[in-house]
DNA sequence: CTTAATTTGTCCGTATGTATG
DNA sequence: ACATACATACGGACAAATTAA
């Protein structure tokens, strides 16, 4: 009764516990969780078990363990997974390739999202990233993608986006460079203007300087 | 020598090891690794920590375990990272919207994709599909669709799809309906001719109709 | 079909290092 | 300094599944 999921992998059925717990108790990030013996105790299994499925969640960066301390809810940011699975990725001939363009798909369709509504096209932040740029002010170029994709409102979306930006090789955390100001002041016009053709011009002509 | 890097923690250190031993011996993807036994015994840990790394990477999806039988090493482009993640996504209010719009992202993207280039724009499959649908020929929807990211060559874009289509309740399994031939046959046609906005256009007429 | 060996799945007891009060 | 709570780690034991003889 309740708990009648049949998982082929016990210690998925664990994970799948374990979230169940941290929404009913209503667990935020930086909280901690029930330690490992109460957790194995409540759930009815081993402790070994448990943290069979602790140390997977936390390899995926969704908790975070203090030797002596406790079990954490991580915050999503920590993305520990990534170093991991980023070697094994970049192994295999051809992933990168979809990888780079996945992202791309997620930004493109925010930016042709962002030109067919008119709250989104006249925010207020894109006037502010303009004149920055106007100004020389240091702006990192994934920020300003951020912004754009979080105005969309779609968070599933962004946070695929945040995953596979961690996967790009693009130096996406750098700083805005040169010949790339004017071309994404066309792009955040081109948006307040609502000319979804020209906003992804420019967009991919971003592209094709900084990779 | 060698081995000098100062993990805080073991079970990353050990999840290190295998890939190197993966590498050392050339070890394929569907291919046994060395038993939980041997792994501990060769990277002097006990049976449990080689456990934990173990089970870490089997929730990423780069290994496989088969009761009795052995762990494998799996191909990398399951990604059940996505699947993961997703999970816990899903439980905040509002996701089922991004879900749906998400998969849409990557369905538009598809089909973009495919009017850009002679070669996709031209595959037979079109043709096949076009001349079932006007022999009244039974079709699911998600072949099709299936079949237009296939032909953009992104793996990534294929599975991210995959599990999205899953967890829409939009009836994808479902065979094509009466109202629906018309449209799906614009828009096979218009990507035979490459005509980007026709195509999409049909393709949201065809959601509008069907959610 | 039976049996034995191998391997993963699970649990427990014990010892140790670390943080907190 | 001490006690408590917790994670870390090891090794043994047995169950369950698979494979091979």
């Amino acid at each position: 009764m309740g708990t009648e999921k049949k998982a082929e992998k016990r210690f998925l059925y664990i994970v799948e516990q374990i979230r169940e717990i941290i929404r009913e108790e209503n667990i935020q990030v930086g909280d901690k969780l029930p330690s490992e013996r109460t957790l194995a105790e409540r759930l009815q299994v081993g402790r070994s078990t448990a943290r069979e499925a602790l140390r997977s969640m936390e390899l995926l960066g969704l908790i975070e363990t203090r030797h002596g301390e406790g079990t954490f809810l991580a915050d999503v940011k920590k993305h520990q997974l990534v170093e991991v699975l980023a070697r094994f990725i970049l192994e295999q001939p051809g992933a990168l390739e979809d990888v780079v363009e996945t992202r791309r798909i997620h930004e493109r369709a925010a930016i042709s999202t962002l030109c067919r509504h008119e709250r989104t096209a006249h925010l207020p932040v894109w006037e502010s990233f303009y004149y920055k740029l106007d100004e020389n002010e240091s702006m990192v170029r994934e920020d300003i993608i951020r912004e754009m994709i979080i105005a969309t409102n779609n968070r599933l979306s962004l946070k695929i986006w945040f995953l596979l930006k961690q996967y790009s090789s693009a130096p996406f955390n750098e700083d805005v460079q040169g010949e790339e100001v004017p071309l994404i002041q066309q792009l955040l016009m081109a948006i307040a203007e609502m000319k979804e053709e020209e906003a992804l011009d420019s967009y991919e002509r971003w592209m094709d300087v900084i990779e």
